[in-house]
DNA sequence: TTTTTCGTGTTGTCATACAAATTTCTTTAT
DNA sequence: ATAAAGAAATTTGTATGACAACACGAAAAA
């Protein structure tokens, strides 16, 4: 009796089906990265399908970043990006946003950087601490009335730690997390006097830290790097 | 010069301008969530376009969850899930999966997932306390010749604990990880006798700081549980 | 009032045609 | 023979019209 309820948006469409055939297709490796899908009108007969169907299966898989279509040329499997995983993360945060999160993404912060400076501090290649180091220097000179700017240097900075760990899941997990901190800005650098300063210091000795390759160190001032910026954050929870 | 160049790659087909358009509306709130979207045949209308590219760009828009489709029915602005976010990490992750991640997954996890621990301490409610125990028992029981349905369970425990936080950051982060470990088990879990034994121990001792919200017992408990983890691993390893 | 039936609107699929971009081959000029 | 120019074929993008499959509500029947 249930399995005929059961059956209520189990219903797929034609080219759901197809859409799924072709991504296990991918999925299997059948259908190679960078290889070339065969033509619209070769599909519809393997398909038995109308053009019509078999194109909205592609423009599905095509927005889901499994294959790229070019007019007048052809289909490709596409090499999966990071930016791909990025960019869906980035919508969903973004569309979740909630001033009730903002705690629990210091909460995040505060548990994971240290440990990613740590991880940073013992993976970092000379061309992550180039981008770091230059970081510092854009900071210093930036215009301290430009918080706006100010605030993005600083997220640099956080995401240049993380990229410096050469963990592609770290980097995953953090960028959209760092995408969402300009909508905090107002709420955490509300023009604090002298807090530039104070930010350049922490950000100076994680660097030095990095540089060294001292794994604890690494940790330890990013650890007080955050704990400063949450009682920045909750000063300011108290004046609302 | 350079700008004519520059602009390949960059034509926009027109569905890909009603997508983005329909798109810039549901983030800006001015189709807010729940509601339902004109029908195609008014949609048209309003964008004065053919229903065929109307349709590919709802295709689009629906695999990427940001609308649903319901056929004889209409259309609505969908509550963005968390499934959505983690289904695509999973595709990136699925895709990208090497043997040669396999170390990195464990360094995040090491570094990860002990703080993790402590916050699942402090934040956990009583049902998340009634889940680790039921696995718990699940563990316990489960037969040790079935390898596969172990790891399962094992896996699915650090995943109560990821739940246990309370923090849907750090959800979204780990579920892919943890969908990633079967295709890890045979590397790990190599039928090392009596590991389950150990395994189960460190779980309970996890489970028992969490249940009192001794947040640093739960920390180093499950450090000390993973680094065991890495030694079993590397044993292997060290048989390859 | 309750149930059934039917009509209307909506999405799904099909077929055909042409536009636009790219590739391939042919022709032509050197 | 080689290279450039152009024509032809191929491929994806859009438009149009038609019908099928499904959902929902209103009207009709019990």
């Amino acid at each position: 009796m249930d399995e005929i309820f059961k059956k209520i948006g189990t219903t797929q469409t034609l080219s759901q089906k197809i859409e799924r055939n072709i991504e296990r297709a991918i999925r299997e490796k059948k259908l190679p990265i960078g290889s070339k899908l065969p033509s619209e009108r070769e599909l519809c007969e393997m398909f038995a399908v109308s053009r019509t169907a078999l194109r909205e299966a592609l423009r599905r898989l095509s927005a889901r970043g499994l294959i790229e279509i070019k007019k007048g040329s052809g289909m490709v499997v596409t090499k999966i990006d990071m930016k791909d995983a990025i960019d869906s993360l980035n919508l969903y945060y973004d569309l979740k946003f909630d001033v009730n999160l903002i705690s629990q993404i210091i909460e995040l912060r505060l548990a994971f950087e240290p440990e990613i400076a740590k991880m940073a501090a013992q993976n970092r290649t000379d061309e992550d601490l180039k981008n770091l180091e230059a970081n510092l220097v854009e900071f210093a000179k930036c215009d301290p009335d430009n918080t706006q700017l100010e605030s993005d240097i600083d997220n640099k900075f956080h995401l240049c730690v993380a990229r410096a760990t050469g963990n592609p899941f770290v980097i995953v997990t953090m960028e959209p997390v760092h995408n969402l901190l300009p909508r905090m800005r107002n709420f955490i650098y509300a023009n604090i006097e002298g807090e530039k300063e104070i930010t350049l210091g922490y950000h100076k000795e994680i660097v030095n830290a990095i540089r060294e390759q001292d794994a604890e160190r690494a940790y330890e001032k990013m650890q007080a790097h955050l704990d400063r910026n949450m009682q920045v954050y909750n000063k300011f929870l108290k004046n609302t």
